[in-house]
RNA sequence: GUCCCCGUAGUUCAAUGGAUAGAACAGGAGACUUCUAAGCUCUUGAUGGAGGUUCGAUUCCUCCCGGGGGCACCA
């Protein structure tokens, strides 16, 4: 539809020897000014030098009854033009809606691209808190868009299984005697170790000698112990990816990575890299960035020649990729325009393929920056394990068949709602009381609605009706809405930002609820009961799908 | 010090340079008691400050104030 009013508007500037003026076409945030409005006649005035309004006016009769899908055209404000949909225009939308199904809203802007998509990846040994949910979060929605737009998409986990932190934790483990099987000593261990580290000179020499041993692979007990404490981490987080509804197609380890990393590294000392303080660093600054450590002066590979390894090591498994995308704190923006600045030019391959970086948002609690010292890490599991408490209260009275399973779909939707509402890559600040009220804007709120629309079908369905096309001469607001949802899914795919459709798709569920709260839909006397059928079993579809999308269940019943 | 991000109701968030800045929570009032009340209706309340560009600025530019992040051997 906005690409059927862009030929018009087109057309007519045409008409009147311009072209290629930047108009925009969009939905007036009053409806009473219609289904979509332009600013052509303001923009082009500008550019004839004429009066906005007359040429509005002129505009408009060009237009005026070029489409059957338009009902009426008008002038309004400073010039203004407005367009008013055809009734049949939405009763059509509906009906499409139900015929494309699971299909609707797709769209194949990114067909025949390949797109490689690193989220995820924790430190594997290091609790898992909000923060690290964030990037699973938005990742796992950001890769479903994609998937809509018609992309191949290889998931990819690296975690991180070798370094300091894991070093800290062998060695704090080796101190607490804490057991490698139970993932609150593996914490525990960490924080024992990283404390000590910071604090005491000689606990940090021991923590290095760890770490160069465990990369030298030489000590026996050390390794069998770092092996054991990440198989149970990895478990851990592993069960919480089947809860977030994540599964990769591959997961690379740093520890498998490394060598691969130095030896890239050596191997372009001198063309890319170069010797500084007995480091090997990336010059960033010629670049306009800046410097950053490759190999540390003990010769061994920092985060940076381990993720070369990581990319060599994803090109070997999908060699006919076409993107690449990795999702990560904000924090790390600038360390990856420098990345990406040195693997441009040792992977010189790359050139005519996408690489970026997804940046989400730095987390902090209303309650401050969260900080082990302080005690106030909000841990994924304890946040998660409230959550589902609260959820359980509500569900008291539930017609839901697996009580268990819906109270965690409840708390995860609860939990993604919150951190995909607002803008990808702005700051959240996460408030956990709002996170457990779930009314209002929420993700239970949506899945209610869903439930809502679910129950209605059903009981239509046992009273023998169908759903019918008889509708209304005023289409319902929830119609007026309805049919935006495909232009809603390319945005937030164009954009990378999950947060459009949470807009959308929660206006949504406030307009079925307030035409459910006034309308009767299962009603025998009414002769547009099976068109209100149809509207509601289209709905149903559009928040199946967009819920889908954001990587939140949409429940039958709660 | 320098670079990047941010500053919108009491709070947490929206708003491709557009029309009267939207929600939700919290606060106030109400309806229904018939398809699920995790719902619906009404209501109080906001663009950090000063300039500039523009027909039009929350949005773009400059400065100031405030918060967060990065800046060589962590990830």
């Amino acid at each position: 539809m906005e690409g059927e009013i862009r030929e018009l508007i087109d057309a007519a500037l045409a008409a009147k020897g311009l072209d290629a003026v930047a108009v925009t076409v969009e939905h007036p945030a009053d409806e009473s000014h219609g289904d979509y409005a332009t600013n052509a006649a303001l923009v082009a005035a500008k550019r004839l030098g004429a009066n906005p309004r007359a040429l509005a006016e002129d505009l408009v009769a060009q237009m005026a009854g070029k489409s059957p899908n338009i009902e009426s055209i008008e002038v309004a404000g400073p010039g203004f033009i407005n367009f008013h949909i055809a009734r049949s225009f939405f009763a059509e939308a509906v009906a499409n809606a139900r015929a494309k199904g699971d299909a609707y809203g797709t769209n194949d802007t990114r067909k025949g691209q390949e797109i490689l998509f690193e989220y995820t990846s924790p430190n594997l040994w290091k609790p898992l808190h909000v923060g690290n949910l964030v990037g699973n979060i938005v990742g796992e929605s950001v890769s479903r868009l994609f998937e809509a737009e018609g992309a191949t998409l290889r998931r990819i986990n690296y975690p991180s299984d070798i370094g300091l932190t894991v070093a800290k934790g062998v060695w704090g483990l080796k101190k607490t005697g804490g057991d490698p099987e139970d993932i609150n000593a593996i914490g525990e261990a960490y924080r024992v170790g990283n404390e000590a580290y910071e604090t005491d000179e000689t606990a940090k020499t021991e923590i290095e000698a760890v770490n160069r041993a465990l990369y030298a692979g030489d000590d026996e007990g050390l390794k069998a112990l770092r092996e054991r404490g990440l198989r149970t981490s990895h478990r851990h987080l592993m069960e919480l990816c089947r809860m977030l509804g994540t599964s990769f197609d591959l997961e690379i380890r740093e520890s498998e990575v490394s060598d691969i990393g130095t030896e890239l590294v050596r191997t372009h000392t001198g063309d890319v890299f170069v010797e500084s303080n007995g480091a090997v660093v990336f010059p960033g600054e010629q670049y306009g960035l800046h410097t950053r450590v490759f190999l540390n002066s003990q010769g061994l590979p920092t985060y940076e020649a381990k993720d070369l390894g990581n990319f060599a090591r994803k090109e070997r498994a999908y060699p006919h990729w076409t993107h690449s995308y990795i999702v990560t704190g904000g924090e790390q923006r600038e360390y990856f325009m420098v990345l990406f600045e040195a693997m441009r030019r040792v992977f010189p391959d790359t050139a005519d393929k996408i690489l970026a970086h997804i940046p989400t948002g730095f987390l902090t609690l209303t309650t401050g920056k969260m900080s082990s010292r302080k005690g106030n890490v909000l841990t994924a599991e304890s946040l998660l394990a409230s959550l589902m408490e609260e959820v359980e209260k509500r569900a008291t009275e539930s017609r839901a068949e697996n009580l268990a399973s819906l109270v965690e779909e409840v708390a995860v939707g609860a939990l993604k709602y919150q951190i995909l509402r607002q803008a990808a890559g702005q700051d959240i600040v996460f408030d956990k009381e709002r996170a457990l009220s779930l009314e209002g804007d929420s993700g239970p709120y949506l899945m209610y609605a869903h439930a809502r629309m679910s129950s209605i079908e059903e009981k239509a369905a046992a009273a023998g009706m169908h759903a019918g096309t008889d509708a209304p001469e005023v289409p319902y607001a929830l119609e007026r809405f309805l049919y935006r949802f495909p232009e809603v899914v390319l945005r937030a795919g164009h954009e990378c930002a999950p947060h459009h459709l949470v807009v959308y798709l929660t206006e949504l569920a406030s307009r079925f609820n307030a035409f459910y709260a006034v309308e009767k839909i299962v009603d025998d006397g009414d002769p547009y009961a099976p068109y209100k059928l149809s509207l509601t079993k289209a709905a149903r579809v559009v928040l199946r799908n967009g819920l889908a999308l954001l990587g939140i269940a949409a429940p039958e019943r709660m």
